[in-house]
DNA sequence: CGGGTCATTAAGTATAGACAATTAGTGCTC
DNA sequence: GAGCACTAATTGTCTATACTTAATGACCCG
């Protein structure tokens, strides 16, 4: 009768429950059937009901507490998710054509600002690369970042002449933290040449610093010309799976 | 003899690979022991481990195929997550004092744009209200909302003189979808008044849209003085729970 | 009436076992 | 040597059961 034929059973289960939360059908605060109650309406064991709530909980689509039973949850505040993608498949998506180039490669030793920046020594060894993305000929982004020698050793091979630093750091080293800072600036000169803009236009700036086993790994500073919409994101507030909600709506 | 006495055992499990694995003792692609080799190690029932191993796999830390069994995923991409949370708790946060300002507040009947940028028709009725969100007497955001009355009617009865529109809608229509944006932008004259910068400042602009059972309920445009440093997040690559990682480090 | 005790309910955890599905590898056949 | 069938490893799903833990509400006693 369902046509979730070959889905597991428990697949099936959270879905139903899914749907009667995210369109509104069961408001916050709701009480969902009790697994007994579930192990009777799809004649199955109670492991089975449990894992689909138990995942339903681990979402944050509802709250689960003994003795009183499960009841859906009260979406989280407006805490909200967006998503920061890698700079040629984010340009990639939008169909206008990629290309790079590379502004600037300099190896040298930190100085103090810098060693604050990513935590390490003053004098360690960092790569510093310049360089610009367009999107159909026009500066899409300026990228500013700063590679920590000692933990990826072999960047100091490297050219950057045809690859973004960004896509040849994500295919070698993967992260395991990371921390952002966005906030927006009047461009400086040096800055509105590259990105071929008036000096003084609005700019976002995106500054991120990447570890991996708890090294630092790079820090870089993107430099968004304002005007242009960017930072898209939708979402529900099923937690885990930010945006990739719309299927089946 | 482990320190995490009372914890459950699937917990006890998960936490020990995920720290093998965040620690980054255990690289991309490397091997997790198999269900029973995990059986063995902790003397204990398949299903307990295959409870571990299937959260973990769920918040992306491994993949799991058959009969090859379970590694250590490459962190996805450079996708990652920020939190925008209620203006009068940010500002909370941070220790400031916090104090909210009506501006303006105007029933009227939408525009074509207004309408188009809602998804609504022409002619219904929203509320409109600007206000002002001080941190330590400072300005901090200025806040220009469109209300729709159709989902929200209470809000035609509601002055929104000393509650901030986000708050009070907050505590009274869950949202179970919305969508944002983010551009930088040079204020203009009357923004610029309000937040009483220079005109031409560069502010971050953050609009966000929001949907409850499929009608949208607010539109709303944030828009921050750029400088001082704003949108922070720091996570890591688990899915699920973003930004409560440092714990026992 | 106040307060404590106890039974009940519902979720939380765990076990042991079963069968299905997938697929890497092995060895056999042609 | 190429292709194929079989084997076995490993995860995926599900069942039936059991005991534990938390919290609610009812009952009893002072």
């Amino acid at each position: 009768m369902r046509a979730t034929a070959t889905l597991p059973l428990y697949q099936t289960i959270k879905q139903d429950l899914e749907r009667a939360i995210l369109s509104g059908d069961w408001r916050p605060g709701h009480r969902v059937p009790s697994e007994h109650e579930l192990m009777g309406q799809y004649s199955c064991s109670r492991m089975t009901v449990n894992k689909a709530l138990s995942l339903l909980a681990a979402s944050g689509l509802v709250l689960r507490r003994r003795r009183s039973g499960s009841f859906v949850a009260a979406p989280a505040a407006e805490e909200t998710v967006l998503e920061l993608h890698d700079i040629p498949t984010e340009i990639g998506k939008s169909g206008a054509p990629y290309r790079y180039e590379l502004v600037g490669r300099k190896l040298k030793r930190a100085g103090l600002g810098e060693a604050e920046r990513l935590g390490i020594e003053t004098g360690d060894w960092l790569l510093a690369v310049t360089a610009l993305h367009f999107s159909a000929e026009r500066p899409h982004v300026l990228e500013n970042r700063l590679i920590n020698i000692a933990t990826v050793p072999d960047a100091r091979l490297e050219s950057f002449a045809e690859t973004p630093p960004g896509s040849w750091l994500l295919g070698r080293i993967p992260w395991n933290e990371a921390e952002h800072q966005i906030h927006a600036v009047n461009a400086k000169a040096p800055a509105a040449k590259l990105l071929a803009i008036a000096p003084g236009t609005a700019c976002l700036v995106v500054e991120r610093r990447t570890w991996y086993a708890g090294k630092i790994v790079t820090q870089v500073t993107l430099t968004y010309p304002g005007g242009a919409h960017f930072l898209v994101g939708r979402f529900s507030p099923v937690r885990g799976r930010a945006g990739d909600l719309r299927a089946d709506g």
